[in-house]
DNA sequence: CGCCGCGCATGACAAATGTCAGCACCGGGC
DNA sequence: GCCCGGTGCTGACATTTGTCATGCGCGGCG
């Protein structure tokens, strides 16, 4: 009989991270050591705590979970992290694996199944979500290069050419061509209906 | 001492949702009679199990939460409805209230306040999580005509004028001078900024 | 080394969009 | 009855986009 999981668990959602924690403290292996309600409040809390597994929300104030865990995979190389998401999207799980990420699942599985995950991962195992796995692999890899998804992405509040051009120190024209290419290149209509794709997909 | 208040839960994250109905369980007064995963799902549950309150997530697959609350209010008069979710915009919660909503409160607040807020409402009392009643107040009423916001919807997604207009069986010309003015009247740069914007204030 | 893809730019042209003026109809309020 | 706002249309015009051809430099790769 081993020393009990210490858990560190963050979520911006006070209700979900609380019924969490109940749940999760009710498995005699389990044990929530420190909770955090934004990305920057659960770095600090797993320097504090220095947990063996994190679990943390993709959607967070401050930092989003693959960004914490980028910074957790320096600072406490020991502790594993498992990422929960409330809606996938293909290019995060790829962003997450990316990042040193041992789990990644959707909110719709069970506390009972969360359990297990969490001991799988605790264990040195990765796991993903079997439905999110396929979604990335249907999904397939970004097409964009890296200037023509930041200039999609600057593009994504709908500012016009010339302030794309400027937030990018890019030439007007020169702007217009990535987008014109990342718009073939996604098969849209016009830059808007890409960004909307590529969000989609998680490329931006 | 009266019988317990019974309880439908909706939400599509399982996990939220178990979690949820756990804690909830634990208060002495409170029974989960029923769960449901979508909105069209948890009009059934409601049908087949007439809860004394409905708690419902904002968004969920099928029908959200506001649209489940308007058939819920004439199929079951008695039954109160609570709305739950994660990021409240203004113009959600004046839609849910103008549905005969009693409750409206984000996923923020503690199970322990959540169950103290479905006793108030269940004893026949409005609650609104006064931070989101505030930013609903600051946000206002809409300015757009009910035109003007239907062709904002259509041209969310990025479509060009003249598919906006034939979905819209209007003229070309007409789409784009409610275009036109919706800008103006929201004070953006173009179109799709104005419907990031609209969209911010829960207007579309 | 030569080739190719990427980054970056320019210029030109066509198409879509934004803006404005004006006209007509209808319905509600004074 | 008159005015006003919302709805719906047209036409004209300036501006913004989208598209294409073309050019140059750089770095990697066979």
């Amino acid at each position: 009989m081993s020393a009990p999981v210490r858990l560190l668990l963050a979520d911006d959602e006070h209700l979900i991270r609380g019924a969490l924690a109940a749940l999760l403290s009710l498995e005699v292996d389990l044990m929530v050591v420190a909770e955090a309600a934004s990305g920057p409040e659960a770095l600090a809390m797993a320097r504090a705590h220095a947990p063996d597994v994190a679990v943390l929300d993709l959607q967070m104030p401050g930092a989003d979970g693959v960004k914490v865990a980028t910074s957790l995979r320096t600072e406490l190389p020991g502790c594993r992290v498992l990422i929960v998401t409330g809606h996938g999207r293909p290019g995060h799980l790829k962003r997450a694996l990316a990042a040193g990420v041992r789990g990644f699942v959707p909110k719709t599985v069970s506390a009972q199944r969360l359990a297990e995950i969490i001991r799988t991962v605790h264990a040195g195992n990765r796991y993903v979500d079997p439905e999110l796995a396929a979604d990335a692999i249907s999904a397939g890899d970004s097409p964009l290069t890296a200037r023509e998804a930041e200039v999609l992405e600057l593009a994504a509040d709908g500012a016009p050419v010339a302030e794309i051009a400027e937030r990018a120190a890019l030439s007007p024209g020169t702007v217009r061509n990535y987008l014109s290419s990342a718009v073939t290149k996604l098969g849209a209509e016009n830059r808007h209906a890409a960004v909307r794709l590529a969000r989609e997909r998680g490329w931006v």
